[in-house]
DNA sequence: ATCACCTAAGTGATCGGTAACCTACGGCTG
DNA sequence: CAGCCGTAGGTTACCGATCACTTAGGTGAT
């Protein structure tokens, strides 16, 4: 078929076939004004017969304002982002906000990153969007976004906590609380699979491990080698190690700790028998890991709820408020146990490919 | 801040600076027609001192193309459908698309499902957009996307194939192809755990499964109980059995399979050992489930690359070409082995909790 | 009786671009 | 040297809505 032949309805049409000026079909749109009830039936009913769908792109032009919010994605779309982005988006459809994506490769150079979500704000100013909303954020990308700032409201989900950040959000008590967990179950070597550093989240995530172990007295222990957020590299950091001196590990997600989880077993060690081990996130096969793996539920779709009304307040007020931090209950499995004395982690350095 | 004071450049705002008119600056944007290197130069200066972005709105007003495409998904983000997002929102970038999205909830009564859709499409209509993606779609959504071709070409990820729809996509060969490999392997007794039925890629997958037993005639046996994707759904399938007489299962995906798995092993079954199980999708996880999981890898960032490709397509040629289908190897891992004698499924009826 | 005010609408300008058409100039060709 | 074409760019109308303002009848208070 070709391109389209019939033109789309425009308010005019409407207007003419109900017999009033545009304006009273805007005014019947927006609600501001007065249109009797009477016409608005009217209105409805050609509306219908018409398949007439205000073109929004008209509409902004005159008033400025698109109805349209960015969402700024880092990396692929994990369980949590994802369901981020269903927060946002349940919650865009309630107050009749279109969202615009975009996802930025990480896994380039720093500057081909930086210049990609330069290119990807830009996309997004051009549409144009009111208010941009970065759902993970990267080290390093704040003066991206800063530069964004000067047109529309930022809202940052993971910007680090720091006294000059507009947002100023609070710091999440993620990693504090999932190590604390291993601590009062009386394990003191207490590793941490960090994640990816150039998210802030993995950053937090080992800031807060930091404070609970020096609050502890303890002496930290980083394991290093996850480059994203997938199993696959919980399974690469397993690798790297060549002696295993912890008795507990708190992952920096849930897929972290399952690839970590698998190598350890591939090496006769499981939890929470030998070790013990902590996720972030919850995903739903986290409970049907082997072991059920203890994990901290994040609940991203409250996070991506909190964010558009965030940005939405932002946008209508020009008011930037800090984030309020969604709930962040430690659901308790199995891969976690009391430390015993015997436990062979920590004894036995096997080295077994 | 109040609400922001500066007004966004225009581009007359550069010509002006420039010296040319708008239309020099326009065709610089669009590259049709003449613009000289050296007026180029100008302009991009310009551009970059006022950190000028064309307003697409304003520009789609006139030229009646918006850039931007609806893509419609229908259900929490999964490993899948959060992939072909990835691959839809790299090809737009590579064809400076924007992508809109929205997001149905299937879980609600039928009619009010339809009644989200129809919403879901005023809204992208309203953007306006020129294309729209169905990125997963259910049964009897149709007739909703019906009304939508009438405006804007629909490209619809899992429509069903049949004679009628303009887009006939080629049959997908998963639930053929892994119940093809239990077979292969001496099953005779081979279970499908069938996946939410609402959805399109759950009924291509059964039918599949339900051919390749008939073509070796064999009895089906069909296990239902899955109203999600998610692995807990998988486990309620298995809660539901309380008697085992398969050897093998092909799973509607892998977060099934797993949930399934593990409520199996509650009841002192294994596979490889006491069945073969195989899944479909390879999410990340799949390799580092006990045991690793062997399942059909759908490629769906290549997915989304093609739908992208065959939407801007239609938009410029009005022409539907059905979708090219991705590649679907087999993953064979640990959770798949021969048929043995004496293999204990089947033969005991085991009823734990 | 006059005036203020609410209800219900209409008028014309305008947002920021693009389409279609037009102008001007130089070089090459017949 | 007239005619034609390629290059470089300008002019004007227009896309489909909203904004700011105006009109006009009816009602209640002074």
């Amino acid at each position: 078929m070709p391109p389209r032949t019939t033109r789309r309805p425009s308010m005019a049409d409407v207007a003419r076939r109900v017999g009033v000026s545009t304006q009273t079909i805007s005014r019947y749109y927006s609600g501001q004004g007065y249109v009797s009830e009477e016409t608005r039936v009217r209105i409805a009913a050609v509306v219908d017969e018409l398949g007439y769908v205000p073109n929004r792109a008209a509409g902004s032009l005159r008033a400025r304002r698109t109805g349209t919010i960015g969402v700024l994605n880092v990396g692929e779309l994990n369980w949590g982002s994802a369901q981020i982005l269903s927060g946002l988006s349940a919650a865009a459809r309630a107050s009749g906000q279109a969202l615009l994506i975009a996802e930025v490769d990480p896994d380039q150079g720093a500057e081909e990153w930086r210049e990609h979500a330069r290119a990807a704000v830009d996309h997004f100013l051009a549409a144009p969007v009111d208010a941009i909303i970065v759902s993970t954020a990267m080290q390093g990308s704040e003066e991206v976004f800063a530069a964004a700032r000067e047109r529309v409201p930022v809202v940052n989900l993971s910007a680090r906590p720091r006294s000059e950040d507009p947002e100023r959000p609070l710091p999440s008590s993620v990693g504090y609380d999932a190590t604390r967990h291993l601590l009062e179950l009386g394990h003191r070597r207490v590793a941490h699979l960090v994640g990816p550093r150039t998210r802030n989240e993995a950053l937090d995530r080992e800031a807060g491990y930091l404070r609970a172990m020096a609050e502890a007295g303890l002496e930290p222990q980083v394991l290093e080698g996850a480059t994203d957020w997938w199993a696959p590299s919980g399974a690469a950091a397993a690798d790297r190690l060549d002696s295993i001196d912890f008795t507990a590990v708190f992952a920096g997600n849930d897929e972290l700790a399952l690839g970590f989880m698998s190598r350890l077993e591939g090496r006769g060690l499981r939890a929470p028998e030998d070790y013990s081990i902590v996720g972030v996130d919850d995903m739903p096969t986290a409970a049907f890991f082997s072991p059920p793996l203890t994990t901290i539920a994040i609940d991203f779709a409250q996070i991506g709820k909190l964010a558009l009304e965030a940005a939405v307040q932002a946008i209508e007020t020009g008011e930037h408020r800090p984030l309020p931090i969604a709930e962040q209950p430690l659901r308790i499995r199995a891969s976690t146990a009391p430390l015993r004395f015997g436990q062979p982690v920590g004894h036995t350095a096997s080295t077994t490919s």
